[in-house]
DNA sequence: AGGCGCTTGTGAAGACGTGCACAAATCGCG
DNA sequence: CGCGATTTGTGCACGTCTTCACAAGCGCCT
């Protein structure tokens, strides 16, 4: 459909390379792919089959051939997938090329967890700056950096091109501190605080709840504890379950 | 459609109360509402219409309506939905009658903040015990629990009932880890590391990683960048877009 | 050079999720 | 007692996502 692009090279063109606008689901999982991807280089894999990579990132096959031509990628038919061009790929659409700048807000508990995190640095993200509201932390040193108090924020964001911004405060604060991200010029916000945050439009949240999570597997947890003491509570019947509750399998691995 | 079933009380009737089986996008959303809800029911309010607690979880009205209509509840017309009542079904389906007891495996960076959370004993659950493979971490006191080397775990398994195993550990020994949970009976997992896990069927895996949260916001970050240095580098032209680079609005705030 | 096996890319169908719009139901007030 | 204001519950249509199945393309071997 799309005409071959070449964006490979970091260095852009001349002619701005045109994002093909992804669906959502695909773009959710293009850093789960990179992720196997790089655990195949790692492992000197030249080329990689789609069913190969599917397995190694947990997804079907045809879903990682349809979401890699999405993107105008090319594999060799009968071949497979490059794995280094593939990286290179996705991480150009992921706009991974260049090293983007992340100010953390809020360094208690979880907080402090996220700065000294060394998945990021790996993976295409800085901490560059952290930011605290109460003055007893502020000066305080994590893993290099210092923390700094919120209100520095304007001054920070003019000297460092602040790209994402993430919450790690109590719920309570973080609907103030989304505020002040935005007034800066954040447009990207991750959010770890138990709330819902409204911004203006143009402004992208994506939000992770620790709680909400283990809830969801509660709801299965008692789901199939409630499904096994059916047939035991009833008694002899369980081959022959009641025909109105079927026992519908249910995806197990449920993804993010 | 379905009969008014009335689960409210914790202790259960003689009859066993069948869960109706939800679709994933409900129960997905539940923990949202219920959070809401707590938030109004501490602002004493009564009651709270469709349109006002779709308001305080970020949700639209009808999408609300049809999640809660699916779990059977009921509020009343011309009125709205009972905030306590509300709470207590949700509750009840999602399984936190009963405070669930989780484990905790591998007490690292993100383990430490993990299990300094406190966000986790007011919604439903109890840190059980805490792991780690590391002898020099065994030993440790964290917030009132010792953690204990991983090889103890079906011993500490024989005396609590685990509901729910969470895993923070590096990559490499997240598999391990898993099978060891699953082989002492763990049948919901919450996995921080960045890898994909194979667990046998019945088993429900959930999965939380922070760079890809990131990476997602970074292909948007991306996306909006190109998108405006379109127009611009092609000068005058703001209002009239090229017409083959539809500006889709997209979803911002998007959800989990 | 030709054929064979393997793998990609994609059309089509179905499942799933969303949002509108409206009928049915309930409350309060005159 | 009846009426109007309000809000729930849901039928329906639409868009998105998933999955199957297969044709088209590529490399290798003879």
């Amino acid at each position: 459909m799309s005409q071959h692009r070449h964006p490979g090279a970091p260095g852009r063109a001349g002619a701005v390379p045109a994002l093909p606008d992804l669906p959502e689901a695909t773009v959710a999982r293009l850093p789960e792919y990179l992720r196997a991807l790089h655990n195949l280089a790692e492992t000197s894999h030249e080329t990689v089959s789609s069913e190969g990579l599917a397995n190694a990132a947990g997804v079907n096959s045809a879903k990682l051939r349809k979401d890699l031509s999405q993107l105008g990628s090319y594999g060799t038919r009968g071949v497979g997938y490059d794995v280094a061009l593939l990286i290179d790929q996705i991480e150009y659409v992921l706009g991974l090329t260049q090293r983007r700048a992340v100010a953390l807000v809020g360094v208690g508990n979880l907080g402090h967890a996220l700065a000294g995190y060394d998945g990021f640095a790996g993976r295409g993200f800085r901490i560059a700056a952290l930011f605290d509201a109460d003055q007893e932390r502020v000066g305080e040193e994590i893993n290099g950096l210092i923390v700094r108090h919120v209100d520095e924020l304007p001054r920070v964001a003019a000297e460092e091109s602040i790209a994402i911004g993430v919450i790690a405060t109590p719920a309570a604060a973080a609907q103030r501190v989304a505020d002040q991200l935005v007034s800066v010029g954040v447009t990207s916000i991750l959010n770890f605080a138990p709330c819902v945050l409204s911004v203006p439009e143009g402004v992208d949240v994506r939000k992770v709840d620790l709680a909400i999570e283990l809830q969801i597997l509660s709801f299965h947890e008692h789901r199939k504890a409630t499904l096994t003491a059916l047939p035991a509570a009833g008694g002899p019947a369980l081959t022959a379950l009641p025909g109105g509750l079927a026992v519908t399998e249910s995806q197990e691995a449920i993804g993010t």
